[in-house]
DNA sequence: GTATGTGAATGCTTTCACAGCT
DNA sequence: AGCTGTGAAAGCATTCACATAC
């Protein structure tokens, strides 16, 4: 399928999905690390707070480039700025929730969602009982003016979470508009094209595949 | 570190967890197309349904056995059975939902929650405000009477959503209680001892390596 | 001495391709 | 003719192990 194309271009080899998945985990542990009075950490420490080994942090890290010392380890602030620097979150993205169900309240309502580099910066729904309310600072839309709204707010991501009848085509309508990320909550796998990434959001899943171990 | 021992006993040799990750989705193809009139499909078709290579399609279920007949495709019906079996999703699991906060009350609610097989029948909190609290017909109790609950109840399954601080030693009391299967909310990985099975859902994580390719 | 960065080796997962059954 | 089930091949990901730098 995949054409395997010659690299005549410049371009650097792309980096396993695998590993950028496993990027935020590292800042978590960074951060973690930061508060405390550590300046310095190194791959083993950092392999025992994640649960993986050094190895793989230091050949994920390596992807990159070298942020490390030799004899030493890593800074951690500098390790830190790198990767944040690496996945974008020193920008700011603009974040829309499409859906205001209780779900889609619980996620507005939840601070950890807006982490550093993201804003919740807009909301809609289709029911008109929702419409206009003001939730955690932000007024719900009408998502009759979806395309409106993603223009004047400039949305990069959207986080879905309408009832899985609705799913396919609300996300079919936020691509056509122009958004390139989507975190999806229904239990459904949509289509997109592939220059959008889509994440879904799946307990259920998750929920039935824990059941073979209980059993085996 | 995996001792390659010979395999002296009848064990049949393990399933990968990716397999057994995808499982349900299989799952989810076959009830759709059970509900319409079709009682035969195919590797082709589910693949397409799934986005997944019919060779996947097939050499996943050859790990559990022949379902299929050659020249013809599988029966929806029977493969849809076979596959509930094998994930133990006929049987019964009592489900906990540990901390009834914004987040809990949602999952409670949330009538996807519950597919084939799966109880919501008891929920705790630590909080007085929320103690005695009736939502969807179960009564919140005090996190106090946990050990109590979980006997009584027969809980099989635990969902954690308490705030970040408390969720490693609310997951050590489930775990010296004998609970064997969680579903944590709470944005850390947890510990737990190697016949525990747990799943972090972290729609952040999600959030912050989707940045990545929008940049890229 | 200590810990990185990285080719090479190992281990795992997916895909191929075809014999065999219907 | 059509589609499964499956060894073998190809493609990825992880781990090893050591030269290199501090």
């Amino acid at each position: 399928m995949t054409q395997k194309l010659p690299q005549i271009f410049g371009t650097s080899d792309s980096v396993p999905e695998v590993v950028i998945a496993r990027l935020p985990q590292y800042i978590r542990a960074l951060n973690k690390l930061n508060t405390s009075t550590t300046t310095v950490t190194n791959s083993r420490q950092l392999g025992e707070m994640l649960q993986v080994t050094p190895a793989q942090i230091r050949k994920d890290l390596s992807y990159f480039g070298r942020f490390g010392k030799q004899g030493r380890g890593y800074s951690v602030a500098l390790l830190l700025e790198e990767l944040k620097h690496i996945l974008g979150l020193n920008s700011n993205w603009n974040v829309i929730v499409v859906g205001m169900g209780r779900l889609g309240t619980a996620i507005l309502s939840y601070p950890g969602f807006t982490p550093d580099g993201f804003r919740l910066v807009a909301a809609v729904d289709s029911d008109q009982n929702l419409i206009g309310q003001v939730i955690q600072g932000i007024t719900v839309k009408s998502s009759d003016d979806l395309s409106q709204i993603i223009r004047d707010h400039s949305i990069d991501i959207a986080i879905v979470a309408v009832p899985i009848e609705y799913t396919q085509s609300v996300i079919n309508s936020l691509v056509h508009y122009g958004v390139r990320a989507i975190l999806n909550y229904a239990p459904i796998s949509p289509h997109v094209p592939d220059d959008v990434r889509i994440q879904n959001i799946d307990p259920v899943l998750s929920l039935q595949s824990m059941t073979y171990y209980l059993n085996n």
